[in-house]
RNA sequence: GGACAGGUGGCCGAGCGGCUAAUGGCAACAGACUGUAAAUCUGUCGCUCCUUGCGAGCUACGGAGGUUCGAAUCCUCCCCUGUCCA
């Protein structure tokens, strides 16, 4: 990721800042706090809110940690916040109930998997992890009112989620309006200067600017990153949507999604992902257009690009290399999970394929293993198998693959 | 507290006593095609067992009971959601 010096002009912190957000509210405020703060000798406070339920992050999410670098970059403070008071709320989406709260253990180790994650992209010297338990778990009855007595119900209702489903009748609890105040006195407490989130995150940022001119702080600044379409190019990439690409994903696995996705989302992808400036994204397209450049190969690279980025460029040409042979070429992938024959799959005459392919997790359930092999998915030793039994006389291990997934089974 | 309308498989949404593991759509998975994808076409899409068969059993339509040879469908009670009234 390109660094530029922090000696960087106001101007030019100002553009390196400003690019790939979707909304900076407001861009005047940006440039003043920078002043004021560099006046003070201070740098500003850049904070950010993480479910700490779903300590998996995927592409999505690293749009917003690219972004949050950039401010590290310009050598200001992160606040990676996690949410685990707030986690109890979760944030609404019209369809979750209180969710218990993380044991002390489960918060731990989902912070430790977080941070691991994370830092690969922010700069753990210029992060500062904290949870909003430190405040809000503190909070009494009185407490709560008061805050509550900062907003009203026409002001929540604003929010486009809540409105649609009130005039949609659909239920809202009283505790999922609590979820953006919540959120809001992070933003006090911690008096940050900026906060970051997604565009589907703005009003709840907006909530922390009202919350902060209440308690007689300057209002944070709003920068609202892009949401990155998944996989299937509509939605927005969710883990839950199973359209997403982890940052802990294998090489193979996230090479191969890139690989997947449809040839326009590639540049929205090389866009939000990459470095790759506009005008040489724009260059490349032009190129696809003219046929001087094949989708495939800007995709291969994006893909490399991706998957350097959480790995190793050995490891994305490795996994370039892997999906050209396997994928392309139909060859057998190189590092295949070799297992030895569970029990009870055998049979007089050799194995029983449902069983196998089920009980070595290549499908869910004898069911569908049935129904695989049947439909002509299942391959063994480069044969279809269709049978029930394969005969293993005169074997002593078979390579089996079933639509993507490929074991060696010893016997 | 009252009146009314609802709660069906990952989601949406039919069914309203048997032929219903439950129409249809979306999503998903596999196969064909391909540039890898998209698009298109085909198949599948609860679980287990075996003698792998248009096989057997089990589980499933908010929950618990009941009526019936038989219930997602009828009855009772309960829980939940929404609308209107108080």
């Amino acid at each position: 990721m390109s660094a530029t010096p922090v000696s960087a002009t106001l101007d030019e912190q100002l553009t390196y800042l400003r690019k790939g957000l979707a909304e900076l509210i407001r861009e005047e405020d940006l440039r003043e706090r920078l002043i004021l703060r560099a006046r003070q000798g201070k740098t500003l406070r850049v904070k950010a809110g993480f479910d700490p339920t779903a300590p998996d992050l995927h592409l999505g999410h690293t749009v917003l940690l690219r972004k949050m670098k950039h401010f590290q970059d310009m050598g200001h403070q992160v606040i990676f916040l996690i949410g685990d008071s707030t986690a109890m709320i979760g944030d609404p989406t019209g369809r979750n109930a209180t969710r218990p709260p993380l044991t002390r253990e489960e918060i731990e180790a989902n912070t430790e998997t977080y941070k691991t994650q994370v830092f690969k992209i922010l700069d753990p010297e210029k992060t500062e992890v904290r949870f909003n338990s430190e405040w809000l778990g503190k909070m009494r009855y009185e407490d709560t009112i008061r805050l509550c007595s900062r907003y009203t119900v026409a002001q929540l209702l604003e929010r486009d989620d809540f409105a649609k489903r009130y005039a949609a009748g659909v239920a809202i609890s009283m505790h999922e309006l609590l979820y953006p105040l919540a959120q809001g006195f992070d933003s006090v407490n911690l008096e940050s200067d900026v906060e970051m989130g997604g565009t589907d995150q703005k009003f709840n940022l907006l909530v922390g600017r009202e919350l902060q001119r209440d308690y007689g702080q300057l209002p944070q600044i709003v920068a609202t990153s892009p949401l990155l379409e998944g996989l299937d190019g509509e939605k927005k990439m969710s883990k839950s949507l199973g359209n997403y690409i982890g940052i802990t994903e294998s090489p193979e696995v996230m090479f191969r999604k890139v690989m997947q996705i449809s040839d326009g989302l590639m540049f929205r992808y090389y866009e939000l992902l990459t470095d790759t400036s506009l005008t040489e994204i724009a260059t490349m397209q032009e190129r696809i257009a003219r046929g001087e450049l094949h989708p495939m190969e800007a995709k291969i690279e994006l893909g490399k690009l991706i998957v350097a980025d959480f790995h190793s460029m050995a490891d994305a040409t490795h996994a370039a290399d892997q999906f050209n042979r396997v994928v392309r070429q139909k060859e057998t992938p190189s590092d295949i999970p070799v297992v030895t024959v569970p029990d009870g799959v055998r049979t007089d005459a050799g194995v029983q394929v449902d069983k196998l392919i089920a009980r070595t997790g290549m499908v869910e359930s004898v069911t569908e293993a049935g129904r695989k092999r049947k439909a002509g998915a299942v391959e063994i030793n480069g044969q279809k198998v269709t049978e029930l039994v394969y005969s293993t006389a005169g074997l002593t291990e078979l390579l089996v693959q079933v639509g993507k997934n490929w074991r060696r089974i010893t016997l």
